[in-house]
DNA sequence: ATATCATTTCCATATCCTTGGAAATATCGA
DNA sequence: TCGATATTTCCAAGGATATGGAAATGATAT
């Protein structure tokens, strides 16, 4: 995964209210929900829900699937892996992070 | 871990200067770097490095410690860690996330 | 004390993001 | 076909972020 990918992933989970349809999203599990139910659910206007779901799509991080007039979101996993993995690596000292409490001590360095 | 905390951390990192600010004091260790060392390793003006580092800082991510006229900046890790388990708890299905892996490129792991 | 260097704050500008009503599109049922 | 329903696109504010020059702050050596 490229930085540029991990920012769009990163930007698309950065926001309170996508944010929040993300964990509904995982909630709901692989069937996904329709859009109407997450606007609902999170009582957004429609088209504030449409705009943020297509946000996430975008960076990969759900996928949709038509169901007659109505459109289901389900979050892709595997997407969501690949950014922790990415995290992982590129933000932590590697596997350090989950060993290293962080609480480093003062030294001199130029 | 609040959403809302998840959501500043998630912000502060979605952005591509300050992701590659947050890569170079990962890589720079307990110790960190100066400001004006970061500012010159990313050819940033002064100015728009110490704004990146002040928004890294208030989301817990780095801190800073002054030595002389010099402040150094470095990763805490401990709040990585927590964004990590955040998304880990809330933005998969739990441990289903680690199960459900890439079959795109899996590479690099440690 | 003063010149110098490191860093931050101030500020204006440009750009991007979010919001949601209204119109457009698509599908279904009768 | 018509009308109701689901969702998206269009668009226009309003708000939030990023950028970087210039001035302010803080620290050091001489």
């Amino acid at each position: 995964m490229k930085p540029a990918q991990a920012v769009k992933a990163l930007a698309a989970l950065a926001q309170d209210t996508r944010l929040a349809v993300f964990r509904l999203l995982v909630q709901a599990g692989p069937e996904g929900l329709a859009a109407g139910v997450i606007s609902a659910k999170l009582k957004l206007p429609a088209a504030t829900a449409s705009f943020h779901l297509a946000q996430l799509a975008s960076a990969g991080l759900v996928k949709s699937r038509s169901e007659g007039r109505f459109v289901f979101y389900s979050v892709e996993l595997a997407r969501m892996n690949e950014v922790l993995s990415y995290l992982t690596e590129n933000c932590c000292g590697g596997a350090a992070c989950e060993v290293a409490p962080a609480r480093a001590r003062t030294a001199k360095a130029a």
